[in-house]
DNA sequence: CCCTGCGCTTTTTTT
DNA sequence: AAGCGCAGGG
């Protein structure tokens, strides 16, 4: 944003100082500007620096607004510590070293990443069965993610379970959590959750948490669930200085429990509160804008506002279709391609300022194959590819073991990789011996020889295990951390771990590789970090990713993006394309199906379109791959409703929902009419008893062809 | 205990 | 198209 000065309603926000402040700011309108400078402001009034507290929703976005705060204080002196701005994860996981023995966990808890809940999923769905019904580790986390965001517990969730699968995923839940603790761990969600916990029942670590702010901002504030927004009061209750800023249009996080009802009902918990509105869009031509806001009107129960574009001319959004999703990369990408060299007769484009957004992460791999073929750089936010891999779990499992040999997770990884004769069933043995004493596996492991089930030989190899991890315990805070990675990843000879195995040479080398990279983030984060430790380390690499290595910012500044549409939110690029915009992408055929959802779906979109400052281009195919097989699709109604083609969108809402409807009764379960899967019909009709059979009976009248 | 191969299921979005 | 769980042989 590069406007000369603030206009009326932005200065009004910037430096309307003390109470509680509500500022519903329409996107393009300088959010973050607003709130940096206010954070400039508040220090220029004599609030001590380090007082202030600003939440953010992603680490991006944190890292930015420091950044530009600090520019905007300038140079300061050393020993004044500067603002708090982190996420509210960030946030929480502070507030829990401080606190959590009362809670009764360690202090060096772990933190479990989505992969990690569902290995313990998997066990806790182990022989619990509830009537017929079977439950897929992502269903059970999903529900569980629900619960929590609700602020329910185990046993809150078995009252108001209904249906049976709802009873089995309540118990699933309590068993799921009692394993959590025990291994003195916290999911994403526990961290928020535990943090209410904290501040409700401890009053003591409320009012110490409370006390070290006069000044809490909230950015992107629509996003906030419940969980969130009774954190939010009890750091800020106290003093009420509190700014939130958000718009209610650019909810998208409803699906994890976010509450637009926050943002629509600020007044009645903070009565007291100014409202700012800032609706002078400063980013997007004004075609664009004017697109995004009548998409936007389609949507019900919504602060009535129209941003008003500043910036006329431009061309319209342009609406192209192609044959199918290789097309539409292929095309897509060659014309990134012309843009970058300037061969389309404009100026030459610089790769940062063009974005491809996408809906599902499935879909950039068509875009990523032609873009290495036409050797266009591209940076892939998101997908979690870093951290998935299997060398990087790996080696965190280790240094997680070494933090907290307590969890399990992160230690029955390890215990026999690489490989040293520790196989699955001494494991089950193990375990069962820890479960019968009731103390955590790695607390049994010294009595692994005297066990009358274990071959002999294997108690000597665990115990071995176990002075290995005890010998670099104790080594922990004494030398460099990347140095004491190095000295295990040698002696446990992780190297030849990948080259068995990974059999092709170059494979096992680009995996080491990987493993390079994690040691020298280490190091770059002891050099950067005030009081290094292994704990800080593993917390920072397990709530912000990769991103805080400068080399991939570095990497960002020549690349095309490629991302979600949710990781877009907050930024802004000169060129967009947004792929893929056909029904059961974009809305997704889930929300579609649900219902209530498409609302979201349109507010996602709306993001998406108002991510443009020059250029924007929707694409759609005539059909898509899906299970192998291409399927015909039909375009998303939202590009006729953009283009205020409304009788036209209504027919595509109704031809989706017809054809996922018939999708859905074809699947399993239903009355499904595909011959060709007799065999796991009758499989199922043995397997579940009564409801099913009366289902597969109309199915038996009229068999197989 | 470890490896390989077969067949089955899977498809939202994120800290 | 790809990942996971299970069975069977070394």
């Amino acid at each position: 944003m590069s406007e000369p000065s603030l206009n009326r309603a932005q200065r009004e926000a910037v430096t309307t100082v003390s109470g509680p402040l509500l500022v519903l700011a329409g996107a393009g309108t300088g959010k973050t500007r607003v709130i940096t400078y206010r954070i400039a402001e508040l220090i220029r009034t004599g609030i001590t620096p380090s007082r202030i507290l600003a939440v953010t929703f992603t680490n991006k976005a944190a890292r930015e607004m420091r950044e530009r705060a600090l520019h905007l204080l300038g140079k300061r002196p050393r020993d004044v510590k500067p603002p708090e701005i982190s996420t509210f994860h960030s946030l929480c996981v502070r507030i829990l070293r401080r606190h959590a023995p009362l809670l009764g966990y360690p202090s060096e808890f772990s933190i479990y990443d989505r992969s990690d809940q569902e290995t313990l999923a998997r066990t806790a769905l182990r022989d619990v069965r509830v009537g017929q019904e079977t439950l897929r580790p992502g269903d059970l986390l999903s529900l569980i993610g629900k619960w929590k965001n609700l602020g329910h517990r185990p046993d809150r969730a078995e009252q108001i379970a209904e249906q049976d699968r709802e009873q089995l995923a309540a118990l699933a839940y309590a068993r799921y959590q009692t394993s959590l603790k025990a291994a003195g761990a916290f999911d994403f969600d526990d961290l928020l959750l535990c943090t209410e916990e904290l501040f409700s029942r401890f009053p003591e670590a409320r009012f110490a948490e409370s006390s070290r702010y006069d000044h809490v901002l909230v950015d992107e504030y629509q996003d906030t669930n419940d969980l969130q927004y009774r954190i939010l009061g009890a750091i800020a209750g106290r003093h009420r200085n509190l700014c939130v800023v958000g718009d209610d249009d650019q909810s998208i996080y409803g699906w994890r429990g976010a509450e637009v009802a926050h943002i629509l009902g600020f007044k009645r918990d903070w009565p007291e509160a100014r409202i700012v509105r800032l609706e002078e869009n400063y980013r997007s031509r004004a075609p664009i804008l004017q697109h995004a806001n009548q998409l936007i009107v389609h949507n019900g129960s919504r602060h009535e506002k129209t941003l008003r574009a500043t910036r006329d001319g431009g061309a319209p959004p342009r609406f192209v279709r192609f044959e199918d999703e290789n097309a539409e990369a292929e095309t897509v990408v060659r014309e990134i391609q012309q843009r970058l060299a300037g061969d389309d007769g404009g100026p030459r484009v610089p790769a940062s300022d063009i974005a491809i957004l996408f809906r599902t992460n499935e879909q950039p791999r068509a875009f990523e194959l032609e873009m290495r073929r036409a050797k266009v750089p591209y940076v892939l936010i998101g997908g979690m590819s870093f951290y998935d891999r299997k060398e990087v779990r790996d080696v965190l499992a280790y240094m997680r073991v070494l933090a907290n040999p307590s969890d399990e997770v992160s230690l029955l990884r390890i215990i026999n990789t690489p490989l040293r004769g520790i196989g699955a069933g001494t494991i089950e043995t193990l375990v069962g011996a820890a479960v019968e004493k009731g103390s955590p596996l790695w607390a049994v492991l010294p009595d692994a020889p005297a066990h009358p089930d274990l071959p002999h030989g294997v108690g000597e190899r665990i115990v071995g295990f176990q002075r290995l991890i005890e010998g670099y315990r104790a080594r922990l805070g004494t030398e460099p951390l990347a140095e004491l990675m190095t000295d295990l990843l040698r002696v446990i000879d992780y190297k030849a771990e990948l080259a068995r195995v990974y059999r092709e040479a170059s494979e096992a080398q680009s995996r080491w590789e990987t493993i390079e990279g994690l040691v020298s983030s280490a190091a770059l984060y002891e050099q950067r970090a005030e009081n290094p430790s292994l704990l800080g380390f593993l917390e920072e690499t397990a709530l912000t990713g990769r991103e805080d290595d400068r080399t991939d910012d570095r990497r960002e500044l020549h690349a095309v993006t490629l991302m979600t549409l949710h990781s877009a939110k907050g930024l802004e690029f000169p060129h967009v394309y947004m792929v893929g915009m056909e029904e059961g992408i974009l809305p997704h055929a889930r929300s579609v199906m649900e219902g209530r959802g498409v609302d979201e779906e349109r507010r996602l979109c709306y993001v998406g379109v108002t991510r443009a400052r020059e250029t924007l281009m929707l694409s759609f195919t005539r059909q898509r791959m899906k299970w192998g097989k291409p399927r015909a699709t039909i375009p998303s109604r939202f590009l006729m409703e953009m283009r205020g083609e409304t009788e036209k969108a209504k027919r595509a809402a109704e031809a989706a929902a017809q054809l996922f409807s018939q999708i859905a009764a074809a699947g399993p379960g239903g009355a499904g009419d595909k011959r060709g899967d007799k065999k796991s019909g009758d499989k199922r009709a043995t397997a579940r008893k009564p409801k099913a059979a009366a289902g597969s009976a109309r199915r038996g009248s009229r068999p197989q062809r």
